[in-house]
Order: structure tokens, then sequence, then C-alpha cells
DNA sequence: GCCGGTGGTGATAACGCTAACAATCGGGTG
DNA sequence: CACCCGATTGTTAGCGTTATCACCACCGGC
């Protein structure tokens, strides 16, 4: 009946006395730092177990200046591609005992991401993984503390960047239904101010213009299922489209759709690309030939670029090369009629 | 040319310095601390802006002992359901000055939230959003610290939840179809250890049932289009099925494409009815009938619920009404043939 | 004109940890 | 046997805030 002492949460000193060792020892052990026999490690790690002792992260973070906490910048967080990245991210940071903090944007423009870098600066963040999104990553540079190691889910930059490939394959995807012997191929490009969407484009217009074939217009819209469905009707109702590559795989649901309704078959009448291979790709209606994106790889990398830059600064660390990104071919293109 | 004192970052008594009060003063005026005379504040403030000072979120911290963080234990974050909830939750944080740490799990079993619980304990964090997923709401509730306030979104329990409408909008969504006249509804199901999945499927049954309707017999699965697909091969062989509803809209998408391939066509065979209503389902082939989950709702309730508790502790705040889902009629349900 | 309040402010001590340096203990060496 | 060295452990200061309490005017009422 003796009153427990306090239970309140056990600290590196209360530790060191059941232990018979100074606070200091305590640190020591839980730091990992070598300069501690075996005997004493055990003694320590004995007493810690048996008061279920935890290290404050505050105050190892007041302390050393660090918080072992990451910031990802993020748009449109709810998207597949984003989600994916971020939650790689998080498993990968997670792995190398960092925590992560997401900052979800909605509206484009600097206010947010300034916004949103300040207040991970308030947080005290070690590092910031910025996944641009809608902002010219130029825009998006400027907006960062040179403080402040980051990393830049990016075209290369002045900058550590991760980027994955969105102009070789969808070049090689335009080649791929030319070779099915279509005579152009139509697009349906993503935001203009996204410039995963421009790299897309570009590549689908350098494919065209290699083989020496017509490069249509193409209607600006976004990256969703409606916009593919809307400006796909258009398309739709030209009986000169015969094929056609979706900046993403949402665009290319909407134009499966649109297609289906004005009565003209995929693959028969129309062929369609997709990009991203968004799980469903594989069970639309008919199943869909995209171009995959790594987005596991893509957020792995990243976090490795900015933990290698928090351990080893000095080192200006190269941009890795991009992940790659590659064609699936499903049953939603065929050879021209 | 004298050299600048130090550039580092300003603390609280550079401020005082400045501004010719006490460091305490200073912490008052950040901390909106009544009693300090306007003139004052006005000097501090002055005073700090000029310095670019930005309060040590880690000292806060463990002077205070709360780290204003929000923990969210979640699975399959990359899925349109979890990630626009989670997307809620950072919003409405960020709106309360609060910040979210999301942990995203992929192995199913308490091992995982047990961890991520861990996890956020040693973050210092000062509340936990759990989004259960797998683990049965019970069972995700053995291995919850009492210590920390936690809010669950799931069914009702012991405890602050939140939850939406799972049964109800099934339910409807069975009398809807029947009364297209459908002599019965089929079902294709989620993970049998979802609760979302089970709820589900317990208002289909009671539709049926209360209608004096066969209760036909449902393969169990996954969330995934493939899951839909390989399920609705089977339920697509069969001339007696002419109503289904899936238990989301992945699922729904799967089973359109196996239906499509069979030869049979949506609506006119067979109806189909989906769950969640995601961006893509207005754009399907054909659009989705479906039921909305407001997702927005759920994450924003979940911060509040959380929140509240954290503000004003004792008070046992009950769980606030479900979150209503509502049936939206597209294209993809007709009366039967 | 003295006293109890009360709005405003300052001094001092935590908060729980790490960093830097001092101290101690054995041995091997000259 | 004194001396130096390296391995290990202890001591003393902070890190930048908030909390607590003491302090100082100044006000109104007796």
């Amino acid at each position: 009946m003796t009153a427990t002492p306090p239970p309140a949460r056990p600290g590196l000193r209360d530790v060191a006395r059941l232990a018979g060792v100074s606070h200091q020892t305590v640190s020591r052990v839980f730091k990992n730092h070598p300069m501690v026999s075996p005997k004493t490690r055990d003694r320590v790690l004995a007493a810690a177990a048996q008061l279920d002792f935890r290290p404050n992260a505050a105050a190892r973070a007041l302390a050393t200046g660090r918080s072992r906490t990451l910031g990802v910048v993020s748009f449109d967080t709810a998207l597949f591609g984003p989600a994916s990245i971020i939650a790689a991210i998080e498993r990968n940071a997670r792995a190398a005992e960092f925590f992560t903090s997401v900052a979800s944007l909605e509206s484009p423009g600097h206010g947010a991401v300034a916004g949103a870098v300040d207040r991970f600066r308030d947080q005290g963040v070690d590092g910031i993984i910025m996944i641009p999104g809608h902002v010219p990553p130029d825009e998006a540079l400027r907006h960062l503390p040179d403080d402040l190691p980051t990393v830049l889910l990016g075209p290369e930059a002045a900058l550590a960047t991760v980027s994955a490939d969105h102009y070789l394959a969808p070049r090689e995807a335009v080649r791929y239904l030319l070779g099915l012997g279509h005579r152009t191929v139509h697009h349906l490009p993503g935001p203009a101010d996204w410039w995963e969407a421009n790299e897309r484009t570009r590549g689908w217009r350098d494919g065209l213009a290699e083989a020496g074939a017509d490069v249509p217009d193409c209607a600006p819209g976004d990256w969703s299922a409606r916009s593919g469905y809307e400006r796909g009707r258009l398309l739709a109702a030209d009986p000169g489209v015969t094929a056609v590559f979706a900046a993403n795989d949402q665009i290319a649901l909407g134009l499966l759709w649109a297609i289906h309704e004005s009565g003209r078959r995929v693959p028969d009448d129309v062929s369609v690309i997709g990009f991203d291979d968004i799980p469903e790709a594989a069970f639309l209606t008919p199943p869909l030939t995209t171009v995959r994106q790594d987005f596991t790889a893509l957020g792995r990398h990243c976090v490795e670029l900015l933990i290698r830059q928090l351990t080893e600064p000095g080192k200006a660390a190269g941009a890795p090369d991009p992940v790659p990104s590659r064609l699936i071919i499903r049953r939603s293109t065929a050879p021209a009629a």
C-alpha cells in the first residue's frame, strides 16, 4: 500500500537511478553511442524495459536541433498518383526512423506552397520533399528556404531532384500506335500548368514528328475523367480519329465512355492509351493499354535522396536517373481498320 | 562592417531584448495571453517581425507536454476513400493549427496497429485518429493507449467514434433495384475483415429480407477491380442474375467489364450498383449508379471530435450521428427486362 | 491616507534530453 | 613505481519555451 512513487512518464534519470549509472550513460545507450560497455548497456536496457521508458522526442529535438521529421508538400493528395507516392515516402521514411508530415494543398499558386513551407519551418522539419504539381517548378523553387534540405519531385533542376520518365514512354506509345497502322495519334493533355502533363505532351508530339506524322491540335483540360469525357465527345465525333493518347488513365476512362456512347468501338474503331496504370486500368471496358509509372520507386528515391543530404551534407547529390515508365499493352489498342 | 551578432535563429530572449521587455512577456504575446497591454504587445510584435522570429515548436512541446500533432493510423492510403479522408483530416487539422502525422499500414494485424500507435506515442502526438480498415475495431481498440485521446472512424464503440452510413444506403439501393422489378439482387462483398464491408452486406441482406426476396449466396473477395472481375465472370455467366450490388466502385468496375465481356449488356440485361462514388464513377462504361460517401465530412468530424476531446477533456463526447450516404442514380441500372 | 485588490510585468525554475569536457580506472611502459 | 593512454562513465551546462510566483503600480473605499 505504499504510494507508487510517480507513475508519470519515466525520464532518463529514473532509468539511470534504477540502473545505477548516470543519466548520460543512459542517453548514450539510446543513442547507440559505441563507448558503452556491453554490461552497462544491458543493465540500462533492462532498467528501461522495466520502467517502460521511452525517450521524449520533443526534448531530443530541442537538444539536437533535429526533429527526424520530413515535410512533404503535395497537391491533390486524394489522386492515385500523389497518394501512392506519399504512401511510399511514408514507408521509406519510417524504415529510416523518420516521421512524415504531409501538407495537402488544394489551390495552386505560390501562396499555398510558401505557406506550407513556412509551416514546416515552424514545425522544425529536417527536410522537405516537394511534389509540385500545379506550380511550375521554378516558382516552387523560389519559395524554398535555402536553409532546409529539399528534394524536388520534378524535372531536373538546380536542386536535388527525382523524376519519372514522362517523355520517353509516351513517345514509345505513339510509335506503337503508328506501328499499328494509325495515320496519326490524337492527344488529350493534362492541365497545362503541371509539368508532368507537358512532358507527356512533348513525348507525344516528338513521337509523331519523328515519324513524320501529322500533329493534330489538342484541347486543354485537366486530369479528370470528366475532362476526358467532354473532350472525348468531340474526338469521338470525328471519324478521322483512330488513335488517342490520353495524359492519364482517368482522362482515358472518360474518353472510353465518350467513344462508346458515340457508337464507335474501342479498340475496333479507335485505339486508346492512357498513363499511370492505375489498378483499375486492367479492368476497364475494355482493359486499358497504358503507361505504367513506378510510384513506389519514386517515393523511395525521394526519401533516399533527402536522407542522404541530411546525413552527408556537402555532397551535392546529383539527380539519379529518372525512374523508367513502361508501356503496358492491353485491349484498348488494335491495328487501324 | 561590424560582425552581425549571430544570424542564428532568434529566440524569445532576442526579441525581448529588442523590445525592451522580459522574455516572459514575449512568450505571453505569442500565447495570446490576455494579460498584456496593447502597447507592449505591439512593441513585441514589431520586434519579432523585425527579427523574423518564429517560436520553436520543440521547445514549446517540451515545456507544455503537447505537440499540436495528431496521429492518423490508416490502411491502404493509396485507395481513394482513405486518401480522401486523410486529406480532409489534414486540412481541418491545419485549420485548427495542428500538424498531422500519418502511418500508412500495409499488413493487417495487431502488430502493425500497435506498432504505429507506439510510434505515435514516441513522437508525442496529442491524439490519434484510427481508420481501422482490416482490423476488426475491437482488436484495434485493444491496442490503444488509454492515456491518449483517440477517435475511431468506425462503427459505434466504447470510444469516440465517427462513422458513415454503410447500412441504410445499401438497403435503399436494394429496394430501388427491387422496385425496378428485379426478382432479387446479387452481391459482391468487400473483404470480410473490414467492418465497412460487413455493414454494406448487412444492408443488402436486410433490404432483400424485408422485401421477402431471395438472399443469394455471395463469394468473398477484396476491394479490387480484379476481384470484381473475377467474381463478376461467374455472375455474368448466370442468366438468373439481373441486378448486382457491389461493395465498392472498383468491384463494380471490374464487374462491368466481366459482364460486357460475357456479351450481356449493362443496364439492359444486368443492373449494377457500386459504393463510394469515386470521381470516375460518372464516366464509366456505363456511368455507374452508386452510393455516395461524404469523405470530406468524415475527415472533418474526426478532427472536430478529437480536438474537442483535447480541449475539453472529461466531456465524454457522444458519437455524432453517422454521416449520411446517398444513392446516386446513373445509367448502370434499369428496370428488369 | 492605509488596505486589499487587480492588471501588468519580471525573475527563476523546470521540461527531458544531448554536448562537451572532466574524472576515473586499469594496464603497459620507461 | 611514476606516467601516460584509451576506454568508460560522470558532471555541468545549456537547448528555447512555459509555469509559477513574486513584485509593482495604481485604483477605489473606508
